[in-house]
DNA sequence: GCCGTTTTCGGCCCGACTGTTTTCAGTCG
């Protein structure tokens, strides 16, 4: 819509649509069709877009898209993935060259056509090239969210099948790497080899691209994940499990030792070299342990130092998420999130958090609806009073997401974010400074003294946008010796810090928090994803700050700072 | 296309940067 330059605010009311259904907590269906109930009673959701809708449900298509897809080409939408083209510059490039594919666009762009065009230059050719390049590396991985979603949809659909012991992800979902390029489904039982021919028939598969005695591989959804499902025999599950959980470099290093001890490591078992008996194979701790080793955690698995650590029994006991007692970082309405804080409170009660910290954003997001410092003072007031009262039975820290300006000053006042239990400082714009400039910028935030975290320190957005470029070694020193903690953002887009990252700061003696950016009830759950990160980090439970009790991270809040800095 | 305790019409979120221009459109967050 947006590249056939229709109406700005119906292109908002559709987009205000589409979100209010993805958060809507009923399935649209079921409402539709139940004579008694409006969907008009969706907010966001009018006459007009209660008829698309009801066209949806019925033919799974619409007027609109109908229509859009007969002027333009399907990769429209990929189009607008490119940095520096927007809808204008597509319709643009669409009129004038009639290109329909990204392959075409590479070539008006090495052609030095794209120049032709009015306001278009040499610059934006370059900066166009860059991006497809980007684009073909990010294609065809996609992010854990997805994958672990596909995962249980999959599992569910499996499970009801008679005489299946086991439905298990393995490969790099299992190891919980922040992007996924194929899903590996492991499945025992009698009647494993039924659901090969089970997954075939998944309403979402749209292609099989093999079926075999011991496999079958689809392509999933219109993303098109692959997605191999594997049938095992019970006694070589272990083995297997080990074989396709991988990584590739951990299980070359794992069957180099055993051939030193005098085995054989396959994925049908462990064996010994001289007469081929099998030592172990149907469980995974089985094979470690018969290779002198403790059981290692599938997030080690990465061929770093984990084999060594196994064999000295100095493996690192692991963060669970379970231990977890509270969300540090989440909007609300005051800002750009979707509920209420009573709302994400009831949310994480729910989870079982003893507190949360409510971190809308601050008035640089003026888009956003940010906080002023007016507001900022009235909302620590506010969160004060609730916890007098304890009515919503969790305990609130008053917070904000404060950003971090250009010249690394808070967006608000010292003295008002004084008022504030929590205060994270995060970057949202400027993000393409000379590193130089990046460093300074984050080094001066550090100053500010209410400052207790960095949220989403390097800015990424996975298969999107890199990280931003800064002395990382010189701003986590200065953060260890203020006692500010560093974030690793658990909204699957983001995942920052990494886990390399967060290897390099525990190694300088961080403290971190684990926290979900959430902006909406739902991505509370996203938690697991940032501790498959923690958990890939290396860290433990002790290494994080929100796995304190309530008073003793109210404790820790007041205490961070304290050595003067 | 949605919405309404200022309203059924007339609003709807905003600022900055970039690269192209020669005063600003388009993109981005």
């Amino acid at each position: 819509m947006e590249i056939a330059g229709e109406d700005g605010f119906r292109i908002r009311s559709y987009r205000n649509g589409a979100a209010a259904i993805e958060g809507y907590p009923e399935r649209i269906a079921d409402i539709l069709s139940n004579p008694e109930r409006k969907i008009t009673d969706v907010p966001g959701i009018g006459k007009g877009l209660a008829f698309v809708l009801k066209e949806i449900a019925e033919r799974a298509s619409c007027e609109m898209r109908d229509t859009l897809l007969q002027r333009f080409p399907v990769a429209a939408l990929e189009f607008l993935k490119i940095q520096g083209l927007g809808p204008k510059s597509i319709a643009l490039l669409f009129e004038h060259f009639k290109i329909t594919t990204l392959d075409e666009l590479e070539q008006l762009c090495k052609d030095q056509k794209l120049r032709t065009l009015p306001r278009m230059g040499a610059k934006l050719e370059e900066k166009v090239l860059r991006s497809i390049q980007q684009h073909r590396e990010r294609t065809g991985r996609f992010l854990l969210s997805f994958a672990d979603n596909t995962a249980r949809e999959l599992t569910e659909y499996l499970s009801d099948l008679e005489g299946i012991e086991a439905i298990t992800p393995a490969g790099s979902l299992r190891r919980g790497k922040e992007t996924i390029g194929d899903l590996d489904i492991l499945v025992t039982g009698p009647n494993a080899v039924a659901a090969l021919e089970r997954v075939a028939t998944h309403p979402k598969v749209h292609e099989v691209l093999g079926r075999g005695a011991n496999k079958t591989s689809v392509k999933f959804g219109r993303e098109g994940l692959q997605v191999d499902v594997r049938a095992l025999d019970h006694d070589s599950f272990g083995a297997a499990m080990q074989y396709f959980t991988g990584s590739k470099e951990h299980n070359v290093a794992l069957r180099q030792r055993a051939i030193r001890m005098g085995f054989k490591l396959s994925e049908y078992g462990l064996f010994r070299a001289d007469d081929e008996t099998r030592v172990a194979g149907d469980t995974e701790a089985g094979i470690y342990q018969a290779l002198g080793l403790d059981w290692i955690p599938p997030e080690l698995r990465e061929s770093r130092d984990e084999i060594e650590l196994a064999a000295a029994h100095a493996l690192p006991e692991l963060i669970e998420q379970t231990a977890i007692r509270g969300d540090l970082h989440m909007h609300t309405t005051a800002t750009d999130g979707r509920a209420t804080l009573e709302e994400m409170a009831e949310a994480a009660r729910q989870q079982g958090y003893e507190y949360i910290a409510i971190t809308d954003h601050s008035k640089a997001i003026a888009m956003a609806f940010g906080l002023d410092e007016k507001r900022v003072v009235e909302f620590a007031q506010t969160v004060r009073k609730i916890n007098e009262t304890g009515d919503l039975g969790i305990r609130i820290f008053s917070g904000l997401e404060c950003d971090i300006m250009k010249d690394g000053d808070m967006d608000i006042s010292w003295d008002a974010l004084a008022e504030l239990d929590i205060v994270i400082g995060s970057v949202h714009s400027h993000m393409n400074q000379e590193p130089e400039a990046m460093t300074d910028r984050l080094l001066k935030a550090l100053e500010c003294t209410s400052l207790r975290a960095l949220g989403h320190p390097t800015g990424r957005l996975l298969l999107h946008r890199d990280p931003f470029t800064f002395d990382f070694d010189r701003v986590i020193t200065e953060a260890v010796r203020r006692g500010v903690w560093l974030e690793t953002n658990a909204s699957p887009e983001r995942l920052d810090l990494s886990a390399s990252h967060i290897r390099m700061a525990k190694a300088k003696g961080a403290k971190f928090i684990v926290s979900t950016d959430a902006h909406h009830p739902k991505h509370l759950l996203n938690m697991r994803y940032g501790i498959a990160t923690a958990r890939r980090g290396g860290l433990r439970a002790a290494d994080v700050m929100n796995t304190l009790p309530a008073e003793q991270f109210a404790q820790a809040l007041r205490n961070s700072r304290t050595n003067g800095l």
